[in-house]
DNA sequence: GCCTTAAATTAGCCCTGGCTAACTTTTGCC
DNA sequence: GGCAAAAGTTAGCCAGGGCTAATTTAAGGC
């Protein structure tokens, strides 16, 4: 309840978005070979102009390389990053299932949660998917 | 996995704002009768122009009332989000410290993750406190 | 009661993440 | 190969949510 707690907001919002990104150039990426700016658009329903944005923006922050009219890579370090989003994603999500959350809502909520989901409550997740619920 | 989800984003950042903040101020008027700006900048480490401006916001989407150098009022919209935010918060964080997540990490993960808890999700969570997991 | 100090307000700045509109480049079809 | 449509870029706007700095008001101590 002190003082140090709520860094999130404006700084963590960035990183939230920025994963949600590198997570689905990553997808695209392995569906169909490459990432165009309107597998962005159609993603995330914002217009080619927001994407190009915040295209430049992970550029600039070394996630992804971008020339112009070429498709969008990943960055070794926009690879990581798109590998610990989509483990954690797929951790909650399977566990908000398990939970008995329909499959519908879980991929929603799973999307949202995701980015607050600690080192330790991601595994205390995995454990309930491993071994059960604690007694 | 289509187009429609995202929706996300900016407007409901200011609403996780607004929820922060409600919440805050319904807690400080609980523990001291009133709730002044100074309370809400130890709360959420931020200036005071910060607090003024969001305030300021709150008071214009009707969630609270200022007049100046008075103490922070709830409407009764306010008063509404803040109890649900507060039910919400309470359940996540219970439900995460049975799952056997520590107090302090638990107190921290509910903050951010309970914004994102659907009415269903949340259903689940309480069932489980109430009844155990399901077989 | 004055005067310091704490609290609140105001003005002005910055970045993020949206948008529209206008333009350029690619692409693909005939 | 040319031309229309699709994709990408650029410029310029807006709101949210941060900040500093300067000012004003309120409160407390003496």
């Amino acid at each position: 309840m002190a003082a140090i707690r709520h860094k999130r907001t404006r700084h963590d919002h960035a990183s939230e978005l920025a994963e949600d990104y590198v997570e689905a150039i990553a997808d695209a990426i392995e569906q169909s070979g490459v990432c165009r700016a309107m597998d962005l658009v159609n993603q995330f329903a914002v217009t080619h102009a927001t994407v190009n944005n915040t295209v430049s923006r992970l550029q600039r922050d070394g996630l992804v390389v971008t020339k112009p009219y070429q498709p969008i890579e990943l960055t070794n370090a926009g690879r990581r990053l798109a590998a610990k989003a989509r483990h954690r994603h797929q951790v909650v999500e399977a566990f908000l299932k398990r939970l008995g959350v329909s499959d519908r809502v879980a991929a929603i909520d799973s999307e949202g949660i995701e980015h607050h989901v600690s080192k330790e409550t991601l595994a205390a997740m995995k454990r309930v998917l491993d071994e059960g619920w604690p007694a």
